[in-house]
This record gives structure tokens, C-alpha cells and sequence, in this order.
DNA sequence: ATTGAAAACCTCGAAGA
DNA sequence: TCTTCGAGGTTTTCAAT
């Protein structure tokens, strides 16, 4: 994770592609990028060894696992310098796939999926709740998702912003 | 889009890798399967078909690409009905990644992208407070996210659970 | 940092059970 | 739905620039 890696104009160029498609080859990045294959795979070595890419991901839609419901929910903590422990808790869920420490009424906003909202209401009541550290927590059912991608990238060879 | 197909056991092991490596090459995966690459070829085209793997990407540190601000904002409606332009200004525009109908005080959650403090200001006060239909919105910045994962995939070839 | 070249490896359609 | 097969494409490394 050394954050000395600075991101030049074909790095984001790849990665313009590479966000839209983990798979797509990179002798094709190379010949939209005009460099060899080997410096497209050099560089995107040397981004992951930066931390700058850190993994890839196949997106599969959750209803087909399974996990009909998407949640958000809000928590507050007994006291702020619990967060560690109610951190290492969470991870140990694998229901919550993000978790964001936020400003606000909350201290923390968690991402979920659940099968339903028999689940849900199970992880609430007999898992979250249960963490030592929280207090209160309230609970965002996402009825549906309309926008999903990933973060922009601007491929800076098209000069026009 | 059919939503007719069934994932099964070696379909979810399939996702199991592919959502934590989006490269993982499937001669790899048929070796961990015990079947051949060429099924594994197949299972996948299927499930793009059917729209269960819905694309992949290379999940890329938002810093690395100068966005350092990350930022929830709840977004209230002047009417429910008015959604449909909402939500195709909000497409438009590149700071969001997520947008979710959600129950509770807002009928909008959105997750956002900014450069930074001043980035996000401008994007609250100068393109979200103007959306048409868009009456209200309160932002929680996120100091820092903790968890960041994909949805679990049970590899169920392990009988353990 | 980039290159070309070479070997190993992978993809993916076809055809058959 | 699985298999094998194979042509063509891709990955990965390396010495040289």
C-alpha cells in the first residue's frame, strides 16, 4: 500500500477500460492504447502492488443468490472508542459488505443483504444488536436500486474536459 | 434478463471465485470443480445471459483517482411520482454510484464521489438542489470505510454450513 | 518505462454422447 | 449438460533499449 504511485493519463486510460470489464485482455488495452501488451500488464501490476487496484470482482446480481433484501442500516455506538471491536464483529458478518464510519446522527453506516426480511429482522435482533458497543440502530430497506457502477474514470485521451 | 435459470452448487462455487477474482482463468476453476474449462465456459456465458453476472470490474481505489471525498445523501421528493426525471438527472450525473429507493425519512439514498469538501458543495448546492422534484437532501460524509467486500457467494462444495 | 519475441497457457466454438 | 479437440489469442517473462 505505498501511496507513492501517481496515476498518469494511460494508467487512467486503462483503467477506464479495466473498470467496465475485469477481463478485458490486455493486448486489446495495448492496441487502443497504442503500447505493447507488456507495458499494459507492467503497469497494471505495478497499480495493483500501489493499492491503486485493489482486486477485481465478478458482479453478480444478489437476488440470484439468493438475498432479496437490501438494507441499510444506521448505528450508534455506546461510546465512539468502541468502534474497533464492533468493526471486527461486523467483518465476522457476512451479510454487511460495507461499512462507513459517517458524520451525523449515526457513527456508522452499514451495507447489507439478507434473504428476506425474516433474515434481516434475525440479524438485527440476534446479531447486530447483540454486538457490545451498540446502542441503537435504524434500519433502511432498500426497495430497489436504480443506479450501480462503478467510480467514474475519465479516459483523459479524449481532450474535451 | 430471463430470470428463469437456477444456480446451482457448481454454478455458486463458479461465483465463489470469480467474484473475489474477477481474472481467475477458468481452466483454474475447472480444476477446482473437477470439471471441464469448457463447462465452466458455458455455466458463465450462461449466467451473463441470464443476466445473474451482470459485468466485472477492477475495483480501483477511489483516492488513487483523486476522489477523496466519499458521501451518503439522502434525498427527499416533492412528490413520489417525479421520480422517473430524477433519476435520469441523477445518472447523468458522474459523482453517483448508487442510488436506492429506501424506506424511512428520505425516498432517495445516494452514494457519491467527489474530489474533495468543495466538489461535493458544488455538486449539492449547484446540480442536486436543482433536479427538478428534488426538494430536500442531507449529506453524511464517510470518514472512512471499514468494510468493503462483495456479496457473499457460499462456495456449498464445502458441507459445513 | 518500454519493447519484441517465445513459451506456456487460456478461450471458446464445434461436434458428439 | 457434459466432454474432447484445436486454432487462434493471451499472458508472462526477459534481455535489450
Amino acid at each position: 500500500m505505498s501511496e507513492k504511485y501517481k496515476v498518469d493519463a494511460i494508467d487512467q486510460k486503462i483503467l477506464s477500460y479495466l473498470v467496465k470489464n475485469a477481463r478485458m485482455p490486455f493486448l486489446e488495452i495495448a492496441r487502443e492504447c497504442g503500447i505493447s501488451g507488456a507495458a499494459i500488464h507492467q503497469r497494471v501490476k505495478k497499480m495493483e502492488e500501489a493499492g491503486i487496484i485493489a482486486g477485481s470482482s465478478m458482479v453478480v446480481k444478489p437476488k440470484a443468490l439468493g438475498f432479496d433484501v437490501c438494507a441499510f442500516v444506521g448505528v450508534q455506538l455506546v461510546s465512539t472508542n468502541q468502534y474497533p471491536g464492533v468493526i471486527e464483529a461486523l467483518k465476522l458478518m457476512p451479510e454487511v459488505v460495507e461499512c462507513h464510519f459517517i458524520t451525523g446522527e449515526y457513527a456508522l453506516l452499514l451495507k447489507m443483504f439478507c434473504r428476506d426480511n425474516e433474515h434481516l429482522m434475525d440479524v438485527l435482533v440476534n446479531t447486530i444488536q447483540n454486538i457490545p458497543g451498540i446502542s441503537r440502530t435504524e434500519t433502511f430497506i432498500s426497495l430497489d436500486q436504480a443506479i450501480e457502477r462503478p467510480v467514474y474514470v475519465k479516459d483523459k485521451s479524449v481532450v474535451s474536459g
